[in-house]
DNA sequence: ATGAAAGCGCTAACAA
DNA sequence: TTGTTAGCGCTTTCAT
């Protein structure tokens, strides 16, 4: 067939509209070009750079990715994947957080693992420990002695875990774990400011405290605000995934880096990889993640070390 | 059949593992029960909301959504809609804003507008004309007289041309509109940064700001605060849409709420309306928005109004 | 090189 | 009521 009947059905084609039914090549090939991504709360702004990365990745693979706001109910996360598994409508999937599935019932299924780690999946997360640890050793190094923990209230999820070892053991290794005190909110400004009342209640109160999120730094903001705190005068308080607000509070928020469209687009290549091989070795990577010093944290007053 | 049957049969599906293959499903029906949700910006904690609740009501009446980013290239929101169509893989969109489609390349199928509106069209739209009225008539109110507007780059965007109108025109009821200054930003907190402080260059500053978004108002604080303007007593700034930081600025931010999650509630509802019945008459929804007041207002020092 | 046909897994219409 | 079948729009294989 010549080049220029080619061109004359094709812009026949177009003339006339017509788009090849995706659905119908999806019955015929098997593949629908699309994965799933699955975040536990679509209202957290760590997501929207997430989202934008693994969309890009998927983009340039020729795939579609359709988010899934499984909005904190774990049972729920699962309930998707259950639907959407052998449905056809999905290559595979992408979980951030929440317990993962266990390997039979992911049987085949290609699956890749955000902030969390099995055998068997592959997974990116954060370097958690390393970065929870940065945080108390900046601390430490600033003269802070009673540091403190805004810790999330998810104890099951791995990230979680990875933090609060992170700064057991930078408080271990600095001899101030019998110092530490630590609350736990779920994550938002409202109940990060509450849970910061609670830290800061009694002249005891840490002078330093890092949070486990920067959401959670922000109510600690609040709190001491209230309690006629001074930032960084009378607390320092450092954050983690430097989120966009972290620059706007004031002071700046001095905060653990993370690159959440880094994430995105490694969980992405990732599942391309078990998608074009499906028996192929799961992989685990670790991302670095940087303390960026802002103006949250200083040395603590003279007398209250 | 009797029920003990086919609750037999029911079972041993289960145990095989059967799930019916929904791409089988569609190509048969010609239904998805999906549908295409495009924003222009993952990225911006607005949209976060908006999701969730378009997400709801969608999978009350038993509709998935695919959320799609055009990164705001205003062509990739049209070629996402281009390829989608009649591919089968949607049934319906629900466009955020840019330059709604012409009818003739939209003919038949459902679509509904958020924050635009077009003949032929269903669409959701805040009351941003009132919101931004309202805005300027709390800081005459308050005493103020020269009024800034911190504008969103986007003019272009019919919320953001309404946003202008009512400051306009609320600004001409008070006999001010020649003491008007504006500067237009992207909607970053840097951008906004970068446009605050030409807004407050001069000593003829204005004693009070709104801006056409909460993000742009952080960048105003930022600036302020690099100027050495205090907030509410140099400064007044009103915001718009209540993000979730709009709480944990210092002070906090006098702002218009916007109902995120209702607009994409109130969005699927229409498409649903549509998708039911294609050729029923277009359905304009205008939602209100409110003043909140909280510390970023006060009225002008004494001899600068 | 071109064309015909089978079939992916369902659902809906029809026959028995 | 129960079982059978055609066909959704593609891709791929096979025969011409």
């Amino acid at each position: 067939m010549s080049v220029a009947t080619s061109d004359a059905v094709r812009a026949a084609a177009a003339a006339l509209g017509y788009r090849p039914n995706a659905v119908a090549r999806s019955l015929k090939t098997g593949a629908a070009r699309a994965v799933c991504l699955a975040v536990p709360d679509v209202t957290n702004p760590f997501f929207g750079p997430m989202l934008r990365g693994a969309g890009r990745a998927a983009a340039r693979a020729g795939y579609a990715v359709a988010l899934v706001d499984s909005e904190n109910a774990d049972t729920w996360h699962h309930a998707t994947v259950q639907a959407l598994r052998g449905a056809g409508t999905v290559d595979g999937f992408l979980l951030f957080a929440g317990s993962p599935p266990t390997r039979e019932r992911a049987a085949g299924e290609p699956i890749v693992l955000i902030e969390t780690e099995t055998r068997g999946f592959s997974s990116v997360r954060l370097d958690s420990h390393r970065g929870a640890a940065a945080a108390v050793e900046h601390l430490v190094a600033l003269g802070h002695t009673r540091i403190g923990h805004l810790a999330a209230d998810a104890p099951a999820e791995q990230t979680f875990v990875l933090r609060g070892r992170g700064r057991h053991d930078a408080l271990a290794d600095a001899g101030l774990l019998s110092d530490a005190r630590v609350e736990a909110s779920a994550i938002t400004f409202a109940a990060g400011r509450e849970a910061g009342l609670r830290l800061l209640a009694d002249p005891g109160r840490p002078t330093g405290v890092i949070c486990d999120d920067d959401i959670l730094a922000g109510g600690l903001y609040l709190a001491a605000r209230e309690l006629g705190l001074g930032i960084p005068a009378d607390l320092s308080v450092v954050g983690f995934d430097d989120l966009a607000h972290a620059a706007v509070l004031a002071p700046p928020l001095t905060t653990v880096r993370a690159d959440a469209g880094l994430l995105g687009v490694t969980a992405f290549d990732l599942l391309a990889e078990r998608m074009a091989d499906p028996t192929g070795r799961a992989r685990r990577v670790v991302q670095p993640v940087a303390l960026v010093e802002r103006g949250s944290t200083a040395p603590p007053r003279p007398g209250d070390s």
